[in-house]
DNA sequence: TCTCGTATTGAACAGTTGTTTAATAAACTA
DNA sequence: TAGTTTATTAAACAACTGTTCAATACGAGA
């Protein structure tokens, strides 16, 4: 056994994140982390002052240990995705922990989403450029939905995992049959789409009727409280 | 106001089903509950026989109230989506319960999300025999997919919400250029999908070489390799 | 060595949790 | 009508929560 080098805070801070990642935010407790962290739950409060601090520790640590690692890694057009940062993280719960916490919406975690978005919309302007993507009339809106549906699915990892045999917290430990399953879906997907064209350009023109037929002219763009008329209208009938 | 002919029983529930809506499922308490159902705490375990059976009741009420739903309406091949499900919903906190509880999972949940993923394969097949959807070798791990990627865009609600400005949990108060937004990318990507050619051939080799190179002399397993050709693939198992 | 600040603990505290109990009110049954 | 369930409440309960406190051990600097 390697002498653990760490200090006893920073132990602390990790069982934390093991706790939620494992568990769940609600039940990592100050007991369990400190059964966790071989230490007394006094000395965790006497280090982070308050559970809540405790959290916020977390979050922090994961945050930037994902920006240390985007920095440190050549990322390439083709990894736009969050799952890599997952597959290739240092710290082994990061998946978990994401998986955890992605429900609520704690401010570390809000900005955290935010930067993932951001760097997905630089990652794939360059896929772009390189020909790996097909261009956009909105970078910024394609970008944020695959991010979403991305950590989405990470979000629903239990799922995942009873539908598909596939961990998205831990990549590296699937069957290959499983992974390849559900990879070359995504693939295909993202590849093809899956709607025919006319019923795509269909679905969108409906979208931009409705959306002219509520706002004739260029006001403000709150208009909230409006009798839905075409909203979300996918119905073809 | 009319007068409320719910029994006090399901009146426990609504306010349950609200409750983990709007907060969460972890600090959804007895005390809250009774609170917002006018009763007092006794009378919720009295009806529900513990927080657990006032759980479990919610989540197949909901469970009903899809099936009830699914049943009564028509659905289209290109109502494939669980949004529809919600948009539609006569409870009317349907989406924020299962944003909120989308995330652990309890047997009930779990369920559920099986029989809409089971329902949109369904679904899908009839949108691709009326040619709203393009046919695919593997029809269940597609739909299975997007499904998860839609449910998890629900999970996501608040970071959906920030983002891009649009209630997942709420579609007909959205602003509509918030919306259309929103749908536009969404039916780009579900239209053409974002890689090139090249490259999604390319992934989808590469997956297939992955495991034809980690389970090179298993002859029995090797037969699952995905064959484009073969009737139905691995669909039915 | 003594000192002083930090690390660490075990016990205690107040608050909240789900649940139980005894009592009362209401509603059905005969 | 009287009797027997059922509905409902307020209060109490034990188990847990995060946090505080006093006491002790420890490690660096004088």
């Amino acid at each position: 056994m390697t002498t653990d080098d760490r200090t006893t805070k920073a132990r602390i801070r990790d069982a934390a994140i093991i706790c939620i990642a494992h568990n769940s935010v609600a039940d990592t407790t100050v007991r369990k982390v400190a059964s966790v962290a071989e230490v007394s739950p006094g000395l965790v409060i006497h280090h982070y002052g308050s559970m809540e601090g405790l959290r916020d520790s977390c979050d922090t640590y994961i945050a930037a240990s994902i920006r240390k690692q985007k920095q440190e890694t050549i990322m390439s057009g083709a990894n736009f995705d969050v799952m890599s940062v997952i597959r290739d993280s240092e710290v082994g719960s990061m998946g978990g922990y994401l998986a955890s916490v992605l429900g609520d919406d704690s401010p570390a975690v809000a900005k955290l989403v935010d930067d993932l978005v951001a760097d997905a919309e630089d990652y794939m302007e360059q896929g772009v450029e390189s020909g790996s993507l097909v261009p956009t009339d909105n970078p910024r809106a394609r970008a944020t939905v695959i991010s979403l549906w991305s950590l989405g699915a990470l979000a629903m990892n239990k799922h995942v995992k009873r539908l598909m045999g596939v961990d998205l917290t831990n990549l590296h430990q699937n069957s290959d049959a499983a992974l390849a399953n559900y990879l070359n879906s995504v693939y295909e997907i993202l590849g093809n789409g899956i709607l025919t064209e006319s019923v795509a350009d269909q679905l969108r023109k409906t979208v931009s009727e409705a959306v002219a037929e509520n706002q004739p002219d260029s006001q403000t763009t709150s208009s909230k409280q409006e009798k839905s008329s075409g909203a979300g209208g996918e119905g073809t009938s």
